[in-house]
DNA sequence: ACCTGAACACCGTTCAAGT
DNA sequence: ACCTGAACACCGTTCAAGT
């Protein structure tokens, strides 16, 4: 009992790292968090993140699978939904975790584990996007093209600030210019010219 | 005479203080080039640097002027060819830079100064994309958002490693849903499949 | 197995001092 | 005006030592 007890906690303090390591992360930043903040926050001394985890890249890593785990979650519950919609759904669930995917590119050249990584989590998006995209009637031969191209665009949203608005109406565009004509009826009036 | 000389050699040094700095961050980035080596490959003590520049940030963005400023005179240059060619062109010209896009990027929420020369630059790239698409075809009205998309498909293509062929494919095709209909010939054929 | 204090090498930057 | 040696604060990481 005690022995479950401690073993519980242990697992507990790797998970407080990891959750006070997400939250640093997202708010400041890879190189605005110091390992020394995390440790503090954490209340551990600084040296003992690494009986943990090798490195900062891999803490980094442990939040970016929990971030990525999240937001899959999020998006997989929007099945039913029209592409449109989910498309924003993933860039707003993304952009919520701050600058992670910029981090995750500027780490790739110092870190070949980041980079794996990145290259396994492009793949996969790339992936679905395809998949999706032929869901949406584009045709197998171009839908890989039009998979990199969406990527891209979603991937400048991400890296760029926009109003909402102004990322719905690229998104619209850009989906509009893929799929040939846009599906659904989109609700990109302005909030002044709701009815009623 | 001798001030004269003096004078010359003063600029001399900055100049070389910045070519040494574009070489080392153009090979190794931003983050893997200390100050300490720019100054010692420049032949001067490390804190000299801080007579010419404020920081670091400051000598990144000398540099990058300095790419900027060739980039441009060589797209330029190629005024009468056509938009696939000098998206093309453009495209290879910033990746000689090698990580210099990507270190913009990443130093935007450090500093300043460097989100200000990214917002111009981005705003200046926008300019000349939207003129580019009129010209091509593309009506006034959809040409701000067709622009946006062709800037994050560019942007896409330089933060990814790509084939050459698969880039020209990448571009070809976002060329194709942006205008409607590829304007050129493309050459975009398997070297194999070079006829005679 | 888990955690720590102390130290290390490196970094960007500052400052007082030299010419 | 231009340049330097020495120092500073901070960083990620290591190591020997404790429980």
């Amino acid at each position: 009992m005690a022995r479950n007890k401690r073993h519980l906690e242990q697992k507990v303090k790797k998970e407080e790292i990891e959750l006070v390591a997400m939250a640093l992360l997202k708010e400041k930043g890879y190189d605005n968090t110091s390992m020394a903040e995390i440790a503090r926050s954490a209340g551990v001394a600084a040296n003992t993140i690494y009986w943990y985890y090798e490195n900062k890249d891999d803490v980094l890593l442990a939040v970016l699978n929990r971030v990525v785990s999240q937001a899959i979650a999020d998006v997989m519950a929007l099945q039913e939904q029209p592409l449109r919609t989910r498309v924003l759904m993933l860039i707003a669930q993304v952009e919520s975790s701050g600058s992670l995917m910029t981090d995750v590119h500027s780490r790739v050249s110092h870190s070949p584990k980041v980079r794996a990584w990145h290259d396994r989590f492009h793949t996969m998006v790339e992936q679905l996007s395809v998949s999706e995209l032929v869901k949406a009637g584009v045709n197998l031969a171009e839908a890989l093209l039009d998979a990199r191209v969406l990527i891209y665009v979603i991937e400048g949203l991400l890296a760029h600030p926009h109003e909402l608005q102004e990322r719905e109406q690229i998104v619209d565009h850009a989906l509009k210019r893929i799929t040939g004509q846009l599906k659904i009826p989109s609700q990109v009036k302005t909030p002044s010219q709701a009815k009623t």
